[in-house]
DNA sequence: TATGATAATGATAACTATTATCAGTTAGTT
DNA sequence: AACTAACTGATAATAGTTATCATTATCATA
């Protein structure tokens, strides 16, 4: 599981460099990038950074919780900035024949009555403790369909 | 998201050899396995099996609906049995610190009914087909928690 | 039950995504 | 301005997966 550890160890002096705030930046626009897309947009600004840096920064801003990541099934791995109001708390379409992914926030309200339930009796029953949850779904787009 | 594409162009004319029957086999017995586990344990009943073999089986017994393949936030694939009872239809609590998955399948009558209603408005509301959903929960497993 | 068309295999090279290493650079503190 | 640890960029290395291709095995048909 370790993939990723470019993880500080000794307290939380970070330092809030260009690569991270045109990173955030980029993310603002456009949601879903992969590292390498990230790193072609970030690269467009700033054409001296490095791939390693881009890289170390999508896992960075993971971790302090301004990004999230997530694997569509691809095996490359997607961010977006991470939710700040629960209200915008959403999941994922994800076409598998294009690889669109759609944003969905229906349902929250319902969804969260059942999730806090689950995440309760999950606790309880197998002592997990759950931070958080991704809900997927596959199938074709309405674009693919009609083609 | 092509990147699976040892797929059958004309008709459906497939031979049941022998790596086909030993992967599944092994998955009748274990779950959760990598592709690289899966080929350990392959190659114990048949050491000739090559790694290609395993990775292109576990792609084709994916397709044919006979696998389940999943991506837990690790960069490696996973896979299991796709449950033949709705009844045995399962999601997963992952550990994000060792790495563990747990299969948990309380609340399926619950989840279904929200499921069902969520697949029906977002096909509507977005063209979008739903040909299947995964739930993941992340968080802390209880023997990592004691520790 | 032998034959033939072609699906499948295994070895291996190639590719893609990600991580490690390391010397040089910077942000932030004094 | 000087100091120091955090950070960077170049690049080598690794992990997981896929492509290529010559050889083999399956299975429908004779
Ligand atoms: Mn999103
Ligand atoms: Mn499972
Ligand atoms: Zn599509
Ligand atoms: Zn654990």
């Amino acid at each position: 599981m370790n993939r990723h550890r470019y993880r500080k160890k000794n307290g939380d002096n970070f330092r809030w460099t260009n690569p991270r705030r045109d990173l955030v930046n980029i993310f603002t626009k456009e949601e879903h990038l992969s590292a390498d897309e990230a790193y072609m947009k970030v690269k467009q600004k700033n054409p001296e950074i490095g791939v390693a840096t881009v890289y170390r920064n999508l896992d960075f801003l993971t971790e302090r919780g301004i990004l999230n990541r997530f694997r569509f099934g691809d095996v490359k791995a997607r961010y977006e900035l991470r939710d700040l109001e629960k209200e915008n708390h959403h999941h994922h379409l994800i076409c598998e024949s294009c690889g669109k992914i759609i944003n969905y926030s229906e349902f929250v309200q319902r969804e969260k009555k059942l999730i806090n339930a689950m995440e309760k009796e999950l606790s309880e029953k197998h002592g997990f403790q759950i931070n958080s949850h991704q809900l997927h779904f596959y199938g074709i787009c309405k674009d693919c369909r009609d083609k």
